[in-house]
DNA sequence: ATGCTTGTGCGAGAATAGTCGAACGATATG
DNA sequence: CATATCGTTCGACTATTCTCGCACAAGCAT
C-alpha cells in the first residue's frame, strides 16, 4: 500500500489574516467559499466544473494553504470543505460577515 | 482660488468585499489600518513615516479606493481616517473582525 | 496488465502588484 | 516673488500571481 495522496494543512493556530484576506480577495475563490458553504464537503470539480484542472488545483491548494479549506484524497477525486469552526475559533465571524456581504452584491449565484 | 486637492471615494454602497479583502490583504496596509483604528484621523505620513512618498501614496490610494478609508486635503498634507460607519454599515463586524484578529498575530505592534 | 479517469507538478507567458527615484504642481513661509 | 515642503504622477524594475497546456503518478475497471 503506498501512501495515498496526503495534503498539508496550517495548524489552526497558524491561520494568519494576511493570507485569509488574500485568499478571499479573488471573486473565482470567493464563489468557491460560498458554495463550499451551502454544500458542506465536495467533490473538488464541482467548485470549477470549467477549469482547467491545473487551474482549479492552483486556486483549491491556495485555499487550503492559507487554512480556509481542508483537503482530503477519496479515491482519485479530492474533497474539500471548509474549515468552518477552525475560522470561527481564530476569526470569530470573520467568514459569515464576508460571505454575507459578498453573497448581497452576488444574489443568486450558487443556485442548487 | 484654485480647486484644492479633491479625492475620489467609492459610495458607501458600492464597496466591494474583494477589493476589501484585498486592501487588507497586505501587512503593510493591515498596519495602517490598524493604525487609523487607534488614532482616529491622521496625517499621512504617520502611517509610514520611513517610506518613500511614492510608496505611501500608492497604499493610500488603494485603500481609498477600495472604501475601506476616507482622505482629505489640509493644507498640503492629506489627513486620513478610516471609514468606520460605512464600513460597519456595509459589512457588519468585519473591521473589528480582522483588526481583533490580525493584532492577535502582532501584539504590541502600535504602541503609543 | 491495459486503459481510463482524476489530481498534481512543472514550465511558460501574461497580467497584476509593490517599490522607488525623479519631475511636477500645489501650498505654506519668508 | 522666491523658496522649501508636501503629495501626486510617471516610468522602470522586480516580485508575485494567474492561467493553462503538458507530462506524470495514483486509483479504479475490465
Amino acid at each position: 500500500m503506498a501512501a495515498a495522496r496526503v495534503y498539508k494543512h496550517p495548524e489552526t493556530g497558524d491561520i494568519a489574516i494576511p493570507r485569509v484576506m488574500f485568499a478571499l480577495s479573488e471573486p473565482l475563490r470567493l464563489s468557491m467559499v460560498q458554495l463550499l458553504s451551502e454544500r458542506g464537503e465536495v467533490d473538488s470539480v464541482e467548485l470549477g466544473p470549467d477549469l482547467p484542472r491545473s487551474t482549479l488545483t492552483h486556486h483549491t491548494s491556495l485555499l487550503r494553504e492559507s487554512g480556509v479549506v481542508f483537503v482530503r484524497a477519496e479515491g482519485r477525486q479530492c474533497m474539500i470543505q471548509l474549515r468552518r469552526d477552525d475560522l470561527e475559533t481564530r476569526f470569530p465571524g470573520l467568514l459569515d460577515t464576508v460571505l454575507h456581504g459578498y453573497q448581497e452584491s452576488n444574489p443568486g449565484m450558487a443556485e442548487a
